[in-house]
RNA sequence: GCCGAUUUAGCUCAGCUGGUAGAGCACCUCAUUCGUAAUGAGGGGGUCGGGGGUUCGAAUCCCUCAAUCGGCACCA
């Protein structure tokens, strides 16, 4: 006999091989009618499944939390059964489960359209109605290959191909559908419900690869109850009100234009915005120890050769050649620029740690689908960095580095950190030794950080080919991930470059360069922050912080004297001297997400005061000027500056 | 780069199976000087993404290039 412990602690014997479903019915009909599934000593498994050891079991009903993946999984099998009803001749592939729903890729010579989904949905309808049972089969290799490789399904025969001669393949029936698959499903195609919905279609390479061929690829989302659905749906449409792109045009931020892809046209809004945050970064930066320099845009191919980027990057950069016929390349990174600046003149032990950093432009010819806003583009400044340094000072300039960063997140507003370090990959540079001294001192800030409650991870082989990373990654207002800042331990550059530093025993000595960077790319940050704040941002950062609003003509004076106040204060002021009704004006500065109006009229300007409304708010409250700008250069004043 | 979609006025979009371009907002002019999210009237504005082709005739059909969007691949 086995024994079986619930989640009340009570025990009960049972015959091995009893199922779950057998268990549930024998406590109750209605139990076992509403169970989908059951987690055995904390492992989802068929409710069909036989017991056959002592276990606790845990009855998974389909508005569990665990069971929404089972519900994906399930919805997804039957895409793909709606699928093959429709389209016959279509090839079944792999389905899985992703964040926020699931995907179905399938080979067809012609693609799925928009259009399509309709019939789709209308078909998966009918398969949920017949609420087939899931039935579970084990087949061997052979079994498995004879019975695709009859249907057509030359992508299952390679998947069976692929999994290990001893492994059992579990093959998953409803009805007269079948698919290869590891498991576990609800008890029958019922149990998914009607709160599913087909979202886009998209290419995707077989297996990932893009030498493979391309699948056609079904997004879809499903969930217990239809209003999770609906409020999934309502945060996608959040997220889209959100896009920087939109709201770079709404608030005057930027432009892209056909002649320049994946560059930037920063108009006086957005470029303000850009200098505050390189502002912000270089008090910080100056505070931190470092030196800022500025190295050349254009140097000539040897330089990149010498440093190996010639030729592992050669087609993703920008090249020139002049009249001479000397070829140059437009910096695709700063990092042997500062190494030139660290080889001119000599270098002593004593002049390390020396930490060089650059607001550097550099130009990548990025793939022409990479391109994406300004979260992606061809010409992006870097707050880029190189520590010059010993080994044994790895660790500690690594730990300062991340509390750097810690701190600078926090200033705008991003709490939740995900740190993750990148290992050694198979091809590199460097003796195993000086990896494992690398990867140590990484390991130990990642221990570090992680004990301060930082949530951490590993990449096993995920380095760069020089060296190990430690990469942030933090989350926005929405939940969305962005990877930012990156430490990355160098033992590879400096050699090439024959840089060295006096050591205490007069040898020459190759210093040890940490790569950094905080915001990563200024674009790309800009671009978190404009998605992140929804374009409402803090004053410290608002390109325009406040607009005055004339009531009538006879506050214009008035207008400019608060103008003219408010600059001496350091504040990005302009006035709306229009003749347009107060209306009209509080909505269009509204929309242009203005932080601060002002609104003046004959009463303002007699006793100078200001009527102040911020956005987001409909109040007004009336105060004098003085005290107004005092407290509004006050609240604008940056993190780093602020005195408490 | 690959798969698919899209590209019409500054913006958002309409324009059926080919018959010679339209709306709202914005802009300009005039009137209105108004108290916290759209004052009224009038007016101007488009090589229909570029190039080529089919046709008596192309925004509309075909080819091609480009950009953009959604994915994939890539991201030093």
């Amino acid at each position: 006999m086995i024994y079986v412990t619930f989640p009340d602690g009570a025990q009960r014997q049972f015959a091995p091989g009893t199922t779950g479903l057998d268990v549930a019915k024998s406590i109750s009909p209605s139990l076992a009618k509403r169970t989908v599934a059951m987690a055995l000593d904390g492992v989802l498994t068929d409710l069909a499944d036989p017991i056959t050891r002592d276990a606790k079991i845990d009855f998974v009903n389909r508005e569990d939390p665990r069971a929404l993946e089972l519900i994906r999984h399930d919805c997804a099998h039957v895409l793909a059964e709606a699928v093959q009803a429709l389209y016959p001749g279509t090839q079944v592939t792999i389905g899985p489960v992703i964040d926020n729903g699931f995907y179905y890729d399938f080979f067809r010579a012609e693609p799925f359209t928009p259009e399509d989904f309709a019939a789709i949905e209308k078909k998966m309808r009918e398969i949920i109605a017949k609420d087939q049972a899931f039935v579970r089969e084990v087949w061997t290799r052979d079994q498995a290959i004879a019975h695709f490789e009859k249907a057509g399904e030359a992508f299952k025969v390679e998947l069976v191909q692929t999994i290990p001669a001893d492994q059992d393949l579990k093959i998953y029936k409803q009805g007269d559908w079948l698919d290869l698959c590891r498991g576990p499903h609800m008890t029958s195609t019922g149990k998914i419900g009607s709160a599913f919905k087909l979202m886009k279609v998209a290419g995707a390479y077989w297996r990932g690869d893009s030498t493979k061929p391309m699948l056609s690829r079904i997004y879809a989302t499903a969930f217990a109850k239809q209003d999770e659905l609906d409020a999934y749906l309502k945060q996608l449409e959040e997220a889209e009100r959100r896009d920087h792109r939109r709201l770079a045009r709404e608030m005057d931020l930027f432009h892209f234009q056909e002649e320049g892809p994946g560059t930037v046209f920063w108009h006086a809004k957005g470029w303000t915005l850009f200098q505050t945050l390189i502002s912000y970064m270089r008090r910080r930066q100056q505070q931190a120890g470092y030196i800022e320099v500025n190295t050349p845009q254009v140097l000539d191919r040897a330089l990149w050769e010498t440093s190996g980027h010639w030729q592992t990057y050669r087609e993703n950069m920008f090249i020139t050649q002049t009249e001479d016929e000397r070829v140059f390349a437009l910096k695709p990174m700063n990092c042997p620029g500062h190494v030139q600046i660290f080889k001119n003149g000599l270098k002593s032990y004593r002049d390390l740690p020396l930490k060089i950093a650059e607001f550097g432009t550099v130009h990548r010819y990025e793939p022409s689908g990479a391109l994406h806003g300004i979260m992606r583009v061809r010409a992006f400044t870097q707050d880029d960095a190189h520590i010059f340094c010993t080994e044994e000072q790895i660790m500690d300039e690594a730990m300062k580095i991340n509390d750097l960063i810690m701190s600078i997140y926090e200033d705008f507003g991003f709490t939740d950190i995900v740190l993750k370090l990148s290992t050694r990959p198979e091809k590199r540079v460097g003796s195993d030794d000086v990896w494992d001294k690398a990867e140590a001192a990484l390991m130990r800030v990642l221990e570090k950080v992680a004990e301060g409650g930082v949530r951490t991870g590993v990449n096993p082989g995920e380095g760069a080919f020089y060296g190990p990373k430690l990469e942030y990654t933090l989350r926005d207002a929405i939940g969305r991930e962005w990877q930012c800042g990156t430490t990355q331990v160098d033992f590879n550059l400096p050699t090439r470059f024959g840089a060295f530093y006096i050591a205490p025993d007069s040898e020459k000595t190759v210093p040890v360069m940490i790569h950094r960077a905080m915001f990563g790319s200024l674009e790309r940050f800009t671009g978190i922050l404009i998605e992140h704040h929804a374009g409402h941002f803090p004053l410290w950062l608002s390109p325009q912080q406040i607009t005055i609003c004339t009531i009538t003509q006879e506050a214009d004076e008035y207008a400019m004297e608060i103008i003219a106040e408010a600059r001496k204060r350091g504040l990005r002021i302009e006035a709306d001297l229009r003749n347009e009704k107060i209306n009209y004006k509080v909505r269009e500065h509204s929309l242009a997400k203005i932080p601060v109006l002002l609104c003046i009229g004959r009463k303002e300007a007699a006793d100078k005061s200001v009527s102040i409304r911020r956005l987001g708010s409909q109040a007004q409250t009336s105060m004098s000027l003085d005290e107004a700008l005092t407290a509004l250069a006050a609240e604008a004043v940056a993190p780093d500056l602020k005195l408490n």
